[in-house]
DNA sequence: TTGAAAGCGCTACCAG
DNA sequence: CTGGTAGCGCTTTCAA
């Protein structure tokens, strides 16, 4: 296994100056038509492919966006991978995985990413470091923050944009469907409490049970957690709990306290009890769950953030917060009109 | 936003040369305790971060291990995505994640990973094309084939190694477990059919029975696909069958069989039919599918890969096959005991 | 142990 | 349009 080919190698066998090969690869620089042709017949034969490393070195663009996750337990982010993953690709530039399970690991997140040269970076999952996102932001490099929120009044000196769902009006849809049902003594499973996500969900549920004139009758926290909600589960519907319907900040824990409810607590759901989620994970839409839930797009969430990141690594530094619209799926887990 | 300090900057600041800065981040060089305490100092006040990309072109290791991956439908994947890039961070390399839809891209995909000088390549999914392996190894790239195994017979000059879990000795226990509980007439759903896990684990399935004096009484393809696995059971259970138990290839279609078994045709799983699933993704476990299936262990195999990709990046390059033992998980979807 | 100097493979700027 | 030349930021000889 002899040492890959380089430009120069290339540049040797087609009779031509190193130059001359860096044109070819490089979209839109000047080179005749017979030149081009006696390089990639050169290149071709060698097997020759330029470094990206080297090139990016000069360049001072990767192609590489960092993505930075925690646990991947909620069925929402692989989509989400696998979605972005394809569009940066496509538009030519490629997914590095961080995965940082805690708040302490935020630094060390930090320093590789720099270390790598991204040139932008995604950061998804509610648990993460409120901190990395501004870190990143202050030293130029674009961020976008995935299905959170930016740190409103934090110390970052630059803003760091957003996609989001309307996460309010899902709330208020949650809400809206189920007084429209006739259910009446309405619980909330909340996720993480400081995650924008679970706030905004529970804003809106509760501006619109308070419109319709009601409070929520219980909450508990599962943190985005399958144990932690199936725990609050039982607390919600212990013994004097008279809950008639529960709305979850995310269809994972939705599903956890559809399982608790069903098969721990016999109750029936939609007739005793109704329940709605929140993602439209894959699984929401399973026969053994069937779940009402409210969709976010992942789709639109990932276009926003792909467009959001080559604006931002062209130049534009405007940091800018997309909202995109929910929809209500309506299933099987609240009674039908 | 000033551009990033470069190891010059440190230098200049602390006195010394730019050989001692670079010294000072290489682990094992020698570099005075009071040269190594200045630098420091100097690159905490700039904020420095030796580039990676920098360091990767001269020292030949871009410590990046590209992740080759297709739809991650099935929720196996997402767990071996983040086991593995958790584990590979902590052994200083990352994920580069590549997601190849169809065949036909996988030259553009074997572009991008020279490109990028991946170190190693991790090819996950079966749908991936088999002559991909073999042209990294054969540039001396190495390669480890995720829960898939090395083509046998083929073109490439360099083998690559792999990691599998017994799916042979998996498909055997499931058929003796089904054997074991008083079914019958049994059925097996198919996977991809070129792929060697469903090959692998229908061979071990054939074998048990046809010890135990029975041979499969109908078999369909679902390739691996929940709506294709769905139409699959049907015509499995179609008018006329007397299957009494089903084992499937994998968990993802089983879930799709057991929708349709419990859902459409109103079976009684366990009592009426039996199933079998294989990998023991986390919804296996969730309430509405108690799903008795052969449990891959992601961890165990992600070890494996590692340490198979670390051996071969240090220069070891005989190829290997690990092979991991599988795991009977019993829950709700066979008759007890 | 240290600093100077020579590249890693490439792009970008020249003059021609 | 072309070929030379100067680096990108770093590691790694080599003398000192």
């Amino acid at each position: 296994m002899k040492s890959a080919p380089r430009a120069q190698d290339v540049a040797d066998l087609a009779m031509v100056s190193q130059s001359a090969v860096s044109r070819t690869f490089t979209p839109g620089a000047s080179v005749s038509e017979e030149t081009r042709r006696k390089v990639l017949a050169a290149a071709q034969k060698l097997g020759y492919r330029p470094n990206a490393l080297a090139r990016s070195l000069i360049t001072r663009r990767s192609h590489i966006v960092a993505l930075v996750m925690s646990y991947l337990e909620n069925q929402f982010y692989p989509l989400v991978i696998e979605k972005l993953s394809q569009k940066l690709q496509s538009e030519g530039y490629h997914v590095l995985m961080f995965i940082a399970e805690i708040d302490e690991a935020a630094d060390g997140v930090l320093a590789e990413i720099l270390q790598y040269q991204a040139d932008g970076v995604v950061m998804a999952s509610a648990r993460l470091s409120r901190t990395l996102a501004g870190s990143c932001a202050d030293l130029g490099i674009p961020v976008v923050q995935f299905n959170r929120i930016s740190d409103i009044g934090g110390l970052a000196r630059h803003a760091t944009s957003s996609v989001t769902s309307d996460n309010y009006a899902g709330g208020r849809m949650a809400a809206e469907l189920l007084v429209a049902r006739g259910y009446r003594r309405i619980g909330f499973l909340a996720g993480l409490e400081d995650s924008s996500t679970s706030r905004e969900r529970e804003r809106g549920f509760n501006d619109a049970l308070a419109q319709a004139g009601m409070t929520v009758a219980r909450r508990e926290v599962g943190q985005y957690n399958f144990d932690l909600a199936r725990a609050a589960t039982r607390r919600l519907f212990a013994p004097g709990s008279d809950l008639d319907a529960l709305f979850a900040a995310n269809d994972h824990m939705a599903i956890a306290a559809l399982d608790v409810m069903r098969h721990e607590l016999a109750l029936d759901v939609p007739n005793d009890v109704g329940l709605i989620g929140f993602d439209d994970v894959p699984q929401a839409a399973w026969g053994g769950y069937r779940l009402t839930t409210v969709r976010q797009e992942v789709e639109p969430m990932v276009d926003a953030t792909v467009a959001l990141l080559s604006e931002q690594m062209h130049g534009v530094l405007r940091a800018r917060d997309v909202v995109v619209p929910c929809l209500l799926v309506e299933r099987d887990t609240i009674r039908h009109a």
